[in-house]
DNA sequence: ACCATAGGAATGAACGTTCATTCAGTAATA
DNA sequence: TATTACTGAATGAACGTTCATTCCTATGGT
């Protein structure tokens, strides 16, 4: 066997942790489960990753880097303001209610000691994705077509009704559709609209 | 010593789990930290509670029913529908900034398998406290005041931003004052209205 | 072509720790 | 004294992690 299968080895880890913590949260999916659907000895996970705190946290950095060429793609810093907003935001709720997984696991982490650490991170300095978004804030207010708003208030009335409605449709108290997705996140922007 | 020493047992218990749970999470306040920080022996918590999930559940129950009326005051069900969303809006933000242990028990509680479980009493029965925002909302969408969303949309447009912005505070990534905080709400407001 | 063997990969039973819960004993109350 | 309230050491289950052992395969000598 080649080197690749390694790699298998390693994946079915990841898959395997991401599947049961995004299902279970982190109290739910001990070691000894992830091994067994990864189908692996238990000592395996530790021949890959130190411990449990070091995978969870590849897992997230794994997913950031994910997802961020996907919300991307197709973006242009050149277009008017609104719908780069629309753009950026119909991405990451696509992106959320098509990866199920992803969006729970990111939910179980922000909710952990992991993210307010990952947090404190970003208030000094801002990490990858949220750069788009912080740009295109900061320029939204200064041609004054946004509120003005501290830029941490913007991103909560942005993403903080994006991950809510995200969260709904999962657990299946709406059936989201792409009508319903422009419409939601178009009344995210009337409500940071000047 | 009295009956009335009972209920302060009782209620260090209370006050004690609230606080350790809100500041460390479920699995970072074990019943041995609850009893010591109540000053009550490991032991006594269990004639008060029969196990750990009830007294979380009643912890819940006990925090809603303190909320509702504080939340209500001064509302009326006559005046124009912004100014009762306004009015709740403002009152809820202002409550979880006021109590910032209250709010992150909440959280901690709405993401883990109660709040799960929860999430699906409420689908069914909706209790209490959500019935004036559903009434709102229905009422909004009937005088075509509001944007004809599913409701759960609204309700996320509404909550959504209101969590995250309280989330910040308390973890000071913003400092609100009562100007801000009617500025969100008005915001979110901006976001439902038609 | 065959076997011997070295050494990295994989394993899962065993370990130490932590936790919720119990219960035998003690103190307070009446 | 009888009853109730309280205590905290003891218990067992569950967890993350370790490590002695097994398995696998590539290599080199015959």
């Amino acid at each position: 066997m080649s080197k690749h299968d390694k790699h298998d080895k390693r994946e079915e880890i990841v898959r395997a942790a991401l599947e049961l913590i995004a299902e279970h949260g982190f109290h739910g999916a001990p070691m000894a489960m992830i091994a067994e659907r990864a189908n692996v000895g238990a000592g395996t996970i530790y021949r890959y990753f130190e411990n449990k705190d070091v995978l969870i946290a590849e897992l997230y950095q794994n997913l950031e880097a994910k997802m961020y060429p996907v919300i991307l793609e197709g973006y242009s810093a050149d277009k008017p303001t609104r719908e780069r907003f629309i753009h950026l935001g119909t991405a990451l709720l696509r992106y959320f209610i098509e990866n199920p997984l992803d969006f729970r696991f990111l939910e179980q982490f922000h909710n952990s000691p992991f993210g307010a650490e990952h947090r404190r991170d970003k208030i000094l300095g801002v990490k990858d994705g949220c750069d788009v978004f912080r740009e295109l804030f900061e320029e939204g207010i200064a041609r004054q077509i946004l509120k003005e708003f501290p830029l941490s208030i913007l991103f909560s009335l942005s993403f903080g009704p994006l991950a809510a409605v995200a969260r709904d449709h999962i657990l299946g108290f709406v059936v989201l559709n792409e009508v319903l997705i422009v419409w939601t996140v178009e009344a995210c922007w009337d409500g940071i609209k000047r």
